[in-house]
DNA sequence: CATGAATGAGCCTTCATTCAT
DNA sequence: TATGAATGAAGGCTCATTCAT
């Protein structure tokens, strides 16, 4: 009806921006209500298509949840490693670097909305859906956490830091900096910038504390 | 425990056994399924009592979900205070002691059912309930950070150890000692008891070399 | 449990106590909700009786619903009966002592509160129960138009009254003393002292008009 | 009134067709079994659509019914006001034509399904609608009989009637023509043509006797 | 692809009825 | 008799899914 001439190509491009808007709305309305609570009519009314579409696109209800968690995984992922590239392999001022580095992986933490959905989706879903968990934690969380050891690793290699277990440097690294924070945005309370900052600062203070050459003096 | 003699009471008692075996159930299944996914049937099947008396007890879905939260909350709070109880104000080994502390809360974390329940219904179901999310952080994990916190208060002004905020310090405590094993038990995979020591091993030390009063050597 | 001593005769009057609350609950409740939505348990609370008593004394919805219906029957022909007895088969004066009767009849109408229930009852499970109309119908608004007759024939065969069909006559009379308080009366909404007189007297004289011996003159 | 050929039309018309067959078949059942008693599934069937197909017309029970109400109240009004439109202002034979008027406000009375099923929704479900009642009442037999009293004031000022009341009037020659008609079509037996106009004729006559300029001679 | 409808299953809730205590 | 529970059957409503237009 609304393409004439080029059947090939116009219809293609509809055809991505539906199935992306599709993903989209699922994605809200599974994060919203839960699997069981999801009702596709809902999901169709907010991709704004009809629910033939959703169907014609993804088949079933299953399916387009798993759909909708590759598609998070993936985008996820892509960013966390992205951040993680800004890792200061090579850091002028350590602390100074190290917070702004914190400051970032939270930031991606807490403000990325598709790692919220996927969080949240995993959690409530994780036990009916095993394999999906599994494949989550190792592309995700597992990754970014064995990255960062090779960095820390690095650093101690290279004699900026003091370091016996580097994964387990990295894993109290993520901990340190997600104190506090986690929790909360977990339910969803913004948590403001100043004490996502702050908080970035008490965990790099005291990860120099525990790990860096010599002792950063109180007060940082 | 079975007493058969006294008619007056036992009506009552299998009244609160019924109740009881109610709200388990109805934990175990609103945690399993969602609140949207659970069903009233499956759960009166699971607590071995017909539908009826789960509706006799507690009038209806939602009425039922939320006695099950509150009751979690209620014992799940106990016992995290129980554990706060024994705190080591006044270590033999500092370190050793902490490190037993560690391994209670863990424990208590990781294999306390009910807060397993807790945490899934609250993160699954949160934003349904708002007042109940925040009832549950201020009495539950917003209590034990701020006890915690007066306990490290005291130890550092009993020079047991060097600490700027104690608020800070026992989050950050907190924190370390739940890196690694907190997300992999969210999703239900058993955290073996070594592992659980070792890592709560790992973050006593790493919370000593940043806030003990001298620097412990590397390799505890 | 309440009673020790003569078991005979007190728990009888209890039990006679019993079903009539029993009856006239669920009366009260086959009226406000009909058949179908009327509730065993509302009628035991009403009465203020267990659900079982009820079943003892009535075995079933069913049962139960016609035993209301018989009992509030038999009460109301009594009532309506005892109203027709008073007919002025003897006036004083024809047109005062018609309308006294006409008063007499429509406050039996509106204010019985079992002939209310009843006709509720009729109208809206008639269908349901055939038998019981025919009966209710023969034996009460039926027998009551007759008796009606067999007074203005008296009273016609007397020189009193020009009427050709007395059973014509006696409908219409009931007719005109109930034109315009029957319907709202249906309803719920009271009709007032006044009204119900002035209705009664401006039926009657019209009725007197229609069949007195020589013309009322207008205005009465 | 049916076309054929516009197919952007036909689904509308499908839609409205069967729009109007749920209400028919609501009505019918609603009027059977009552509010309580009425099974949305049993609508569904009676009127040929799924279940689906009323819930997406009229949401829920209570809508349907009060969408059935007002249907049926419009339906019932036009129809009693078409029949007074036939109200015989200029009458050849003054006691000819009232009574065949009587005759066609009976018949319309009742043999209208709809107003049947009208007057059993409103006695058995008005309690719990009052508005819906108010607003039968003053749309329906309130502006009836006030039309009526209108005719019959014009009629008494032309001279062809002896009328004090024209209100009382209405109301008197409303409730003689249904005497003993009105009551046993309440339940449903049919009433034949010669009663109905037997009783057209002895109402007339009657109110003819009270109201007539001169007295009709008895017999009529 | 959108729309409206149909089907069938499922769930929440209520209820009549029966049992045991 | 009162109480609490159990059973089984509905009935209201929602939903995933499929068809026809």
């Amino acid at each position: 009806m609304e393409q004439r001439n080029d059947p090939d190509i116009i219809p293609t491009r509809g055809h991505a921006a539906k199935r992306d808007s599709i993903i989209e709305a699922a994605a809200s309305v599974f994060c919203r209500e839960g699997f069981a609570g999801a009702n596709i009519d809902l999901i169709a009314a907010e991709a704004c298509v009809s629910r033939q579409t959703v169907y014609n696109h993804h088949g079933c209800k299953e399916k387009l949840f798993s759909v909708v968690l590759s598609e998070l995984t993936a985008r996820c992922n892509a960013r966390s490693f992205s951040v993680l590239g800004t890792f200061p392999d090579r850091p002028k001022d350590l602390e100074a670097d190290l917070v702004e580095f914190a400051v970032r992986l939270n930031k991606n933490f807490l403000y990325d909305r598709d790692a919220k959905f996927l969080r949240k989706l995993i959690q409530s879903e994780g036990e009916r859906y095993p394999e999906i968990f599994d494949q989550w934690y190792e592309e995700g969380p597992g990754k970014v956490a064995s990255a960062l050891a090779a960095h820390f690793a690095r650093m101690a290699f290279a004699g900026h830091l003091d370091i016996d277990d580097p994964d387990v440097a990295a894993q109290q690294f993520l901990a340190l900096i997600g104190a506090d924070i986690k929790l909360r945005s977990l339910f969803g309370q913004p948590v403001p910038d100043e004490k996502l900052r702050a908080s970035a600062k008490a965990a790099v203070h005291t990860f120099l504390r525990a790990y860096g050459k010599e002792r950063v003096p109180r007060g940082g």
